[in-house]
DNA sequence: GTCTATAGCTTGATAGAC
DNA sequence: GTCTATCAAGCTATAGAC
């Protein structure tokens, strides 16, 4: 064919990218269009709901890859801090090695519905809840495993905000390093 | 006057509300005359240069801020602790107890221009600058000191976007908390 | 399932009255 | 210095051909 059919896969892959580094406001058709090589009527075609269609799948597809990559290796059997190691991995692969922004940053900007922002806040209380999960099982009492959950995350998404703005990676990098450390103790 | 002319200090503050809440591409001149009160054609007359012109108005507005309100106090003499908890309470207005977002995040987002994001990241040096020179002043070796400063930036970021997200200010309170002990040791 | 073409609205920006 | 009125371009979304 000459227009072969995007595997769905490939295509919220893409359309996530977009949201992701642009924001709500900032991913407009045009330039979802140009990132999946779909002109925007077919875009309509894969999700008739349009661009409120669109993010709510980008937010599913990056909460399935939470669960898939990050929760669920933490709620396996072993060693908390080689659990982290893992996942930590993980991470720098998600984020690109800090090159990518983090969702919960770019699409809490103002823009979008409600329902958007309501999602935006769920999935960053899962994440909350499954750092504080592997905290506990590292002996830290329930104030102290959430706070260090809280930490991590805190590190994680301000180092990405300067990762973006001064083109570096490194302190990403070496939040992920830190965060064996941050989650299973060591810390003070 | 029945219009009578709005003070440019009151202006300026008002855009830049909305260009920190909102990012580049989200604070479109539509929302901009809201917050203000001057319609299109009078931003213009105060803003020639249109868009472009007033993101800039904002970052050097937000530049002196810091230069006034955080990095002069910070090399003035007294004791490097006493100081950073001055900045702190400092840090606590701007961003309205953690209420209001970073510029240095909303408007490192794509939209703009390569000189806005290039002034950006100039701001977030200065800053970086700062808060390196108070830690060696407070006795760490360059490298140190320089980390100290990174790791405080990175979790006023995060902490901000954390309360973004959840609507929950702690976090950042508790960073601001923690800020003379990241900057001035007695950290490990 | 993809495309071209188009509708109606919003955007950034300008002209000109007062 | 502010306003109303307007423009061209971009926006989200839809209709209909293949």
């Amino acid at each position: 064919m000459a227009h072969p059919k995007l595997s769905n896969e490939d295509l919220i892959g893409k359309v996530a990218d977009v949201f992701r580094r642009e924001g709500y406001e900032g991913a407009s058709l045009s330039r979802i269009s140009e990132a999946t090589g779909l002109e925007k009527a077919s875009l309509y075609h894969r999700f008739p709901g349009g661009k409120n269609e669109m993010v709510a799948a980008v937010v599913n597809h990056v909460n399935q890859w939470f669960q898939d990559q990050v929760f669920t290796p933490l709620e396996r059997s072993g060693k908390p801090t080689e659990k982290v190691r893992f996942i930590a991995q993980r991470l720098r692969e998600f984020y690109a090695d800090g090159s990518k922004s983090c969702a919960l940053d770019t699409l809490s900007l103002p823009g979008g519905s409600a329902a958007l922002h309501e999602a935006v806040r769920g999935s960053l209380t899962a994440w909350l809840q499954a750092f504080t999960g592997v905290a506990r099982e590292d002996g830290a009492s329930g104030a102290e495993a959430r706070e260090r959950a809280e930490q991590a995350i805190i590190e994680i998404q301000g180092s990405l905000v300067l990762a973006r703005v001064l083109g570096d990676c490194k302190p990403f990098h070496r939040t992920m390093d830190r965060l064996p450390e941050l989650l299973t103790g060591a810390r003070e």
